[in-house]
RNA sequence: CUGGUGGUAGCUCAACUGGAUAGAGCAACGGCCUUCUAAGCCGUAGGUUGUGGGUUCGAUUCCCGCCCGCCAGGCCA
């Protein structure tokens, strides 16, 4: 309970403003020590002091302790070591979050960091040319645990997703899918190594034949017409000035298809360009709400062309001579504003780049009176960063209003092998396959198991295993115990929250309680350093203690009432905090198992 | 090459932002089910925190050099 660190503070200020009058104290250190018999709470306060103050820390903290003033929460001050004073706290003080937590079980944990401020938080923005991998699904899960925890700890979250559905990547998606629709209608045209080649693809375009019929099919030399051709399979010789030179054709051929396109079928084009488009972004609202994520709002990347922001954003940076133009693009000089070196706004072809319409769109989120916008990115777009940020000052904008957290990527190992993904061939493993075979619960706790800027080695064979060496289920069978145990109970689970807690005196319940009046501290943490795996380190050793205690104590005890409501009152109260956190991750607290 | 990021027990990872004897889980070894769920618990063993310096009462943490790994460096997205 912070409180209870709160008030130690204030004992601590008293006794250092009694001792050295004249010391300036910044920050009073107050910690969970590791070992047990170093008591509830220790201060290195003296140790701090005891340079500037001139004296020996041992002998100050001795004056220190003196100097305390009388409370009804400490039993004993210890000063050990170097100079630490050691709290041990009086029983009733250990045991007194048990009832906070009965109290309000919703609100217990809940912090006011953020009152009244807004954040939103903008995650996995995936391009809708396909299903996530698992990736993304890394992505989602840290994504949203974030939000979830940023508005436990009071904020005010807003989960967004940028869908970018205006560029050439998503014209690719809409080609390959009509390209895949002539091929069933007897128009045979060479694929494009460079187009999409899932099987989602041809099945959209299976879509396109039960909704249209052959009404968008055109003919094969009509749509070649004009295209360079794919260029030769190159030799297993070839340099690399001629792989790019092959690269070059083949981007070529794909564009002056998306053009021949688009004049052949017109009005057709938009039919097949939307449902696809459409298609996709349902597909994926569907897979992240079966993952438990929901976006409170869809944000077109089109919509930012077809209202004129992205002009109006270039247009500003304009005038206010942040832009130049050469070799007939238009560049932003954001070496001004500590980017490496200054990037492309608009290209030689008039076309605006994708930066462009992400200035737009940061813009654009500031511009919602967000006090901060946080993106969760892959960490390979970590160059990136500067130059968003670069654009943001030169709009007069505080860039301390962005945060981009970086998601590492993810391996996945089945029986200790690697399985093996290639992003260029087509082949990798889709969120959904992996929910499929792991479950959400085991994903969303496994993805959140790592620090988020970590590259993370994803253990299917352990994420499946229904054994104890997997963490979900050793968290999720503290659940299932007390569950079990309370519905063994024949007593009013209403009354725990005034039990009497002076029974609780074992090692076990001890150590349980601690842990458990550390769940407030560590929801503050965490939100505070955008760090949900700290949540799930932090119920495993929740329901380490619970199993320990579990073990060592009988909870209910024949003839014994007060004994037994006292030690269901604190696992009542441990379940409290292990549903409360467990949740913020998305996952599941079954009552049985 | 430049920038970023990491190197902690045999393996996978922590370490409350500079604190006490660096902690868990696997794997190894030895114990605990006629008692509320053994998907659990208890114990033993395992370390020069990559390396060399520096800062100080005190360094895994901060600074510098070096070694090794991963990522990024497009008028792609």
């Amino acid at each position: 309970m912070s409180d209870l660190k709160s008030q130690l503070e204030v004992l601590l200020r008293a006794a250092a403003a009694a001792v050295l009058p004249e010391a300036v104290i910044d920050e009073v250190v107050l910690e969970r020590p590791r070992q047990a018999d170093h008591g509830d709470f220790a201060s290195s306060l003296a140790l701090q002091l005891a340079k500037r103050a001139g004296r020996n820390p041992r002998q100050l903290a001795e004056a220190l302790k003196a100097a305390l003033p009388v409370s009804a929460l400490v039993q004993a001050v210890e000063i050990a070591g170097p100079g630490f004073l050691n709290f041990r706290l009086n029983p009733a003080a250990r045991f007194a979050v048990v009832a906070e937590a009965l109290r309000d079980p919703e609100g217990f944990g809940r912090a006011r960091l953020g009152e009244g401020k807004r954040i939103q938080v903008e995650f996995v923005s995936s391009n809708p040319t396909g299903p996530l991998h698992v990736g993304h699904g890394r992505g989602a899960a840290f994504g949203a645990s974030l939000a979830n925890l940023l508005a436990f700890a009071g904020y005010s979250v807003q989960r967004e997703y940028y869908v970018n559905d205006a560029g050439r990547q998503m014209d690719i998606l809409a080609i390959s899918t009509w390209l895949r629709y002539l091929d069933q209608h007897g128009v045979a045209i060479p694929f494009p190594p460079n187009g999409y080649q899932g099987d989602y693809v041809a099945s959209m375009a299976q879509g396109l034949t039960a909704r249209h019929g052959d009404r968008l099919v055109r003919a094969a030399d009509a749509l070649l017409k004009g295209a360079p051709g794919l260029p030769a399979a190159l030799p297993a010789t070839a340099t690399t000035e001629q792989a790019k030179a092959a690269a070059e054709q083949t981007e070529a051929h794909m564009d002056a298809l998306i053009a021949q396109a688009k004049v052949l079928l017109g009005e057709g084009w938009q039919i097949v360009h939307g449902e696809t488009l459409a298609e996709q972004v349902e597909d994926m609202r569907l897979d992240l709400e079966e993952f438990g994520v929901r976006y409170d709002q869809w944000f077109s990347e089109h919509s930012l062309y077809a209202s004129g922001r992205v002009a109006a954003v270039v247009d500003r940076l304009e005038r206010a001579g942040h832009l130049y133009r050469r070799e007939g693009a238009l560049w932003f000089r954001s070496t001004s504003f500590g980017d490496e070196k200054d990037r492309v706004v608009q290209r030689e072809n008039g076309i605006y780049t994708y930066f462009a319409s992400d200035i737009a769109y940061h813009d654009e989120k500031l511009g919602r009176g967000f006090d901060l916008v946080i993106d969760v990115w892959g960490a390979d777009h970590h160059g990136y960063i500067p130059r968003v940020k670069a654009a943001l000052i030169a709009l007069g904008h505080d860039p301390a209003r962005l945060e981009v957290p970086l998601v590492q990527f993810v391996s996945l190992f089945r029986n200790g092998e690697k399985v093996q993904m290639s992003t260029r061939k087509g082949q990798f493993v889709t969120l959904r396959a992996l929910r499929e075979e792991t479950g959400r619960d085991a994903a969303r706790f496994f993805y959140v198991l790592r620090k988020s800027d970590q590259a993370l080695d994803f253990d299917l064979s352990l994420a499946t295993s229904q054994s104890n060496d997997n963490p979900v289920y050793y968290v999720q069978y503290a659940c299932a115990r007390i569950n079990s145990v309370l519905s063994r109970w024949k007593g009013d689970a209403a009354m725990l929250a005034s039990a009497d807690l002076g029974r609780l005196v074992t090692d076990t319940e001890v150590a349980l309680a601690q842990q458990l009046a550390q769940f407030p501290d560590m929801i503050r943490h965490a939100a505070e350093d955008r760090a949900p795996h700290s949540v799930a380190f932090y119920l495993r050793a929740l329901a380490a203690c619970l199993h320990s205690c579990y073990n060592a104590e009988q909870f209910l005890v024949d003839g014994d009432a007060t004994l037994t409501e006292a030690r269901l009152a604190l696992v009542s109260a441990t379940l409290v905090a292990l549903r409360n956190g467990l949740t913020l991750l998305g996952v599941s607290t079954p009552t049985r198992m």
